[in-house]
DNA sequence: GCAAGGTC
């Protein structure tokens, strides 16, 4: 037996940091080695993962698509190899001379499957040393020292479910992804993807877009009427009660339910004469209850991303402020299934802790001076992860920017509204009864005791008061109003919608179903916000309904689940489960085989109807959007290379073919999608032809080919749209600088000292152009300056924010408060002495200078 | 270059 030291192994460095200070009393130091840490203490090592470190995939000879059939993959032989090279490494050389290992990656399926994973690597090394496994569902003292007194065996058999899922999902996605990619003949980087998730997730999206096509909308009509009190003068109103107030027809439908709308528009009319020439209702009934409104259940993944979308934020978006608000150790682990906090979480510390917080300390004093505090609970309890909620560690406000304030904020208050009181509610219906004849009814509701809403200003409290209306007592007709509607097509699914009807469905997990919604807006599946499927989604998913129902249905997944069960109690065997699927695809591929034109033919047609914008004007042919060798759009004609036709589009974005149509052209209009910096280009004939009409404005010389030739420099724009100062003897001399896309250009008599060259500013620029707010001087004149200058100093902030940022994950705030307190970033980053830099820079902890640290070298 | 699942 070995004497060398014993090695913990855990699923992410974030874990293994946590649990080397539990273990070690905080004594525990770093080492970097191949740029993985490596935590160390008295005769133990421990490192962690990154997720899976090896991933399943064919032998070489498979990776060509020419030359491999498809159908070949299905029985085709899989491997395993590393897909994180430095962190094996350092994992064997660990592992050669370990006394024992403990496994302690996240207690769920994937956590055995990732330990697994580990436990192969270590043998390849180190034939005997003991291999232990250590399971514990929170990062507590408690709770891992208990897991690591009490060591356990790895579970093969889940290990097993968890492998027999990774062969199903590639041989099924990676063999029919291949086949409908060359059917359609597409080999580049556009290919046609399907898989066991996304495929169902791409139907949902198209389901709903037929649902919408074939909705017929019907006519029909509501009614409402104005109301006061008749026994009170007009206008009299106390704090709790409006003086006038509305109330709706209703009727009882022959199965005896309420209904208010009327579908005859003739009847609809006669009720109305009636409810207009009336003067007065007589109440028939005043019904009072009192409702509790019950505060939020914990968030797991999905509902914060369903939270986060509420308040402006994308799915992914989401996903990616709450992972950095991990790193920095502000927020728990924010990938979780789990609603119930567990027993160790004592919201009284928790919350005593928020009490320090700027934006919503005196919120969580309230709630500290309730009476009790029992946190609500959600359904699901999970043994990997708790809930996602704060930590006791708060940010300075200097810390963050303002969406990652607005996230966090969410993330707190939706704690704090877990822990709060429920809110009641009075409700408060009338019903009153015209002309002997028709009824009317009003609800309102009050707020009784605003609970949890007083810290949660997300939900929804709208009070809606009605008068104190007692019954027998007569009301006055004001006004009336009958309103023709039409019934709505369903609505199409928002990212969060989509993400809560997945998780109901099964499919996907915490951790990816974000992503994957991501990824069908990537495979030109889907575009816009709310996500709307592309011609192409819909011949993938017609194609799959028809040959390979399975790969877009929810039951693939139901299935797996079923049979994943299975080999984790033993029943069924990683073999016999992965031979049973393939058989199917087998058959799958029979019937596929018959059909060869068909399907790639259908695929081709609709990717181009995605790409066209109208009629070529040289041919017969349509104009498309296409993309350069170099990667650059433009739009060309399909008849190429027997037309040669094209036109420029911006170099920023991916363009985005708009429904409306140019009417001199008959072109559709094209819109740039660069997040944020989104515009829309317009028809690009017209933008060509107008670039074409329009002069070069002379403003002065050009200073990179003046002394030897006589360039000068002209205000300028191209055909793309794009605006520009640049030489007049383009294209022998390529000097040029930029000019915003939109608003009008003036030029001064200020003339720049340095560069001679007048100040330029741009009137009526609208929200969306690209200049940056704080040059600018007022509402509707933006001041550029000298074009040189301007440009130079858009440089530099430039390099200034990204540099670091990009580098070091550092902000532009912090670099700045760095520079402020006299420190050196790169420098600083190099340096061993966080504690020392961290009492000079106010606001910036030990935790993530060490974190950058790590990144300098 | 394919999937889905981890994680950064």
């Amino acid at each position: 037996m070995s004497q060398g030291p014993e090695l913990i192994i855990t699923e992410k460095d974030n874990a293994a940091r946590r649990i080397a200070d539990i273990l070690s009393g905080d004594s525990a130091t770093a080492d970097r080695e191949q740029g993985v840490n490596v935590y160390k203490w008295g005769g133990k090592r421990c490192i962690g993962l990154s997720g899976h470190v090896v991933a399943v995939d064919f032998p070489q000879e498979y990776s060509d698509w020419r030359d491999v059939e498809p159908v070949e993959l299905i029985d085709a032989p899989i491997e395993k190899n590393p897909t994180k090279q430095n962190i094996v490494t350092t994992l064997k050389k660990l592992a050669r001379r370990a006394r024992r290992v403990i496994i302690a990656t996240d207690y769920d399926r994937e956590g055995e499957l990732i330990g697994k994973e580990a436990y192969e690597l270590v043998r390849r090394v180190n034939e005997s040393t003991p291999i232990d496994r250590v399971r514990f569902s929170s990062i507590t003292e408690e709770s891992v020292t208990t897991a690591f007194e009490n060591p356990d065996d790895l579970d093969f058999n889940l290990a097993a479910a968890g492998e027999a899922r990774q062969v199903i999902d590639l041989v099924w996605g990676a063999a029919l992804t291949r086949y409908l990619s060359l059917s359609a003949g597409q080999l580049g980087s556009d290919f046609i993807s399907v898989g066991r998730v996304q495929g169902p997730t791409l139907k949902l999206i198209v389901d709903r877009e037929r649902e919408i096509e074939a909705f017929d909308p019907e006519d029909y009509w509501e009614l409402f009427v104005d109301l006061t009190q008749a026994d009170k003068p007009i206008e009299v109103s106390t704090d709790d009660t409006a003086a006038e107030f509305e109330a709706q027809y209703f009727y009882h439908a022959d199965d005896g339910t309420e209904a208010e709308r009327i579908t005859e528009e003739s009847t609809a009319k006669t009720v109305f004469e009636t409810l207009e020439s009336a003067s007065i209702a007589h109440v028939d009934s005043v019904k009072r209850r009192t409702r509790t409104d019950e505060p939020p259940a914990p968030f797991n993944t999905t509902q914060f991303i369903s939270a986060a979308g509420s308040i402006g934020y994308a799915a992914q978006r989401a996903m990616d402020i709450a992972e950095d608000l991990y790193t920095a150790g502000y927020i728990t682990y924010p990938r979780t299934d789990n609603t119930v906090y567990p027993d160790e979480l004592d919201p009284r510390e928790l919350i005593e802790a928020l009490t320090n917080g700027s934006r919503f300390g005196s919120d969580a004093r309230d709630v500290l001076d309730q009476e009790t505090l029992s946190p609500t609970t959600g359904d699901e309890e999970t043994t990997d992860h708790p809930p996602i909620h704060p930590t006791d560690e708060l940010p300075k406000p200097s810390e963050l920017d303002d969406d990652k304030w607005e996230v966090y904020e969410l993330i707190v208050r939706h704690f704090l509204a877990t822990v709060s009181n429920p809110a009641t509610w009075e409700h408060l219906r009338i019903v009153a009864i015209v002309d002997d004849t028709y009824s009317i009814k009003s609800n309102g509701r009050r707020l009784l005791n605003p609970g949890y809403h007083a810290v949660y200003p997300y939900s929804n409290a709208t009070e809606s008061l009605i008068p104190d209306i007692e019954d027998g007592e007569t009301l006055r007709l004001i006004d009336s109003r009958i309103e023709a509607k039409q019934t709505q097509p369903p609505r199409r699914y928002g990212q969060s919608r989509l993400i809560e009807t997945m998780e109901s469905m099964g499919i996907g997990t915490k951790s990816s179903r974000h992503n994957v919604i991501q990824k069908l807006y990537n495979r030109g599946y889907i575009e816009s916000d709310p996500p709307r499927p592309t011609q192409l989604a819909r011949a993938v998913v017609e194609a799959a309904e028809e040959f390979a129902e399975l790969i877009v249905s929810e039951e693939m997944t139901a299935q797996l689940e079923t049979d994943m069960q299975a080999i984790a109690e033993g029943e069924e065997t990683l073999e016999s489960v992965t031979s049973a699927s393939r058989s199917i695809l087998t058959d799958v591929f029979k019937k596929l085989m018959n059909t060869d034109a068909e399907i790639g033919d259908h695929l081709q047609r609709s990717m181009k109807a995605d790409k066209t914008i109208g009629p070529c004007p040289q041919c017969e042919g349509d104009l498309i959007t296409r993309k350069s060798q170099a990667g650059s759009h433009f739009i060309g004609c399909d008849s190429y290379p027997d037309c040669e036709y094209t036109l420029p589009l911006p170099s920023t974005g991916k363009p985005h073919i708009l429904e409306t149509v140019c009417d001199v052209h008959n072109l559709q209009q094209i819109k740039m999608l660069a997040g944020k910096r989104s515009f829309v280009h317009g028809c690009p004939l017209c933008e060509a032809e107008a670039a074409d009409e329009q002069a070069d404005r002379v403003i002065g010389t050009c200073p990179e080919c003046n002394a030897h030739a006589d360039g000068e420099l002209a205000i300028k724009r191209l055909r793309s749209g794009s605006r520009l100062v640049g030489c007049t003897r383009y294209p022998d001399c390529e000097y040029s600088l930029p000019l915003p896309r939109q608003g009008e250009i003036d030029v001064t008599d200020n003339i720049c000292d340095e560069h001679a060259l007048p100040a330029l500013q741009i009137l009526e620029a609208d929200e969306n152009t690209t200049k940056d707010k704080t040059t600018k001087e007022s509402d509707d004149i933006w001041e550029l300056g000298c074009p040189i200058c301007n440009y130079r100093e858009y440089q530099s902030d430039q390099t200034d924010s990204s540099t670091l940022e990009s580098v070091h994950g550092i902000g532009a705030k912090t670099a700045e408060k760095l520079k402020d307190a006299g420190v050196d970033t790169v420098s600083a980053l190099k340096s061993a002495e966080a504690n020392t830099l961290a009492d000079r820079v106010d606001g910036v902890s030990v935790d993530r200078l060490r974190k950058w640290q790590s990144t300098a070298d």
